[in-house]
DNA sequence: AAATTAATGCAATTCCATTGCATTGCTTTA
DNA sequence: TAAAGCAATGCAATGGAATTGCATTAATTT
């Protein structure tokens, strides 16, 4: 376990305790987003409940995001951008491979600008993208 | 009850029976996108369990599409565009307001081409915008 | 050391989609 | 027309996962 992994715990205002390191550094591990089901595998035998409620307070401390990707089952993957308690900037794609099964953060590939209909106000957005991925390709 | 109501569903290919003309019907009265809930309010006392299946059918068939708003309920709504049980078109954008709680589609604001990375391959995208319609703006 | 606050663990709840199966209704065919 | 076969329906059971309540333990503060 890193030593800069405690740091960043403590950048985010989040106390770093035993979970919350082990957590983050499997967070750190990943190249795709994983599920709380996946988190629970990885540290057993860790208590969901805790991780269900470490993810939140990573959520709102800015530290990771929550994805939606559709597959009824979130998504959790560390923030890239400066995101911080009072606000998420990662507005990025998000990828669904449909043979692997994996949700990937698509961080160069910002969603475009829509123009709505008159009157309405967007305040987040979420666009999910499925397909096959670079390394299930053919 | 619109006698063009059945004519719809045999348009598509969907046996026209009690229930599938009642959901249908009710469908056609909605100007945003509802759930399997509202449905089942809406015809109570309408067995849950059928209603289900005829929206899955109807979806199956190319006459409604399933929206996820990422509330966690699914909603349904017609299909705007040709839509056959080959392939659905509607590839627009839905908004979800946060004030109402309503889901809208937006026929007329498509998702926008993007740019994936190399070897990634798209086969189908979600995108929902989160904020405030025009019913409930200030 | 006592009191307060923060984290954790376990069990219970809640909410829905989904499925199995028996029943009913409709359609085809001998 | 009667029997058989298929389609649709209704009810009950299952399953999965998020969320919550509450008691316990750990860390901080006074
Ligand atoms: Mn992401
Ligand atoms: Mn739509
Ligand atoms: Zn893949
Ligand atoms: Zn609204």
């Amino acid at each position: 376990m890193n030593a800069g992994t405690e740091q960043k715990l403590i950048n985010k205002n989040i106390n770093p305790t035993a979970m919350r390191l082990l957590v983050l550094d499997l967070l750190l591990k990943q190249n795709s987003a994983i599920s709380l089901s996946d988190i629970e595998k990885g540290l057993e035998p860790a208590d969901r409940t805790t991780i269900y409620r470490t993810l939140k307070t990573f959520e709102e401390k800015g530290l990771t995001h929550i994805i939606d990707d559709g597959t009824g089952s979130p998504k959790y993957a560390l923030c890239l951008e400066e995101c911080d308690a009072n606000e998420h900037h990662d507005l990025h794609v998000h990828f669904y491979c449909t043979s692997c099964k994996e949700t990937f953060c698509l961080p160069n590939c910002k969603i475009p600008d829509l123009s709505l209909p008159n009157d309405f106000t967007a305040t987040e957005m979420n666009l999910v993208v499925k397909g096959v991925c670079d390394r299930c390709k053919n």
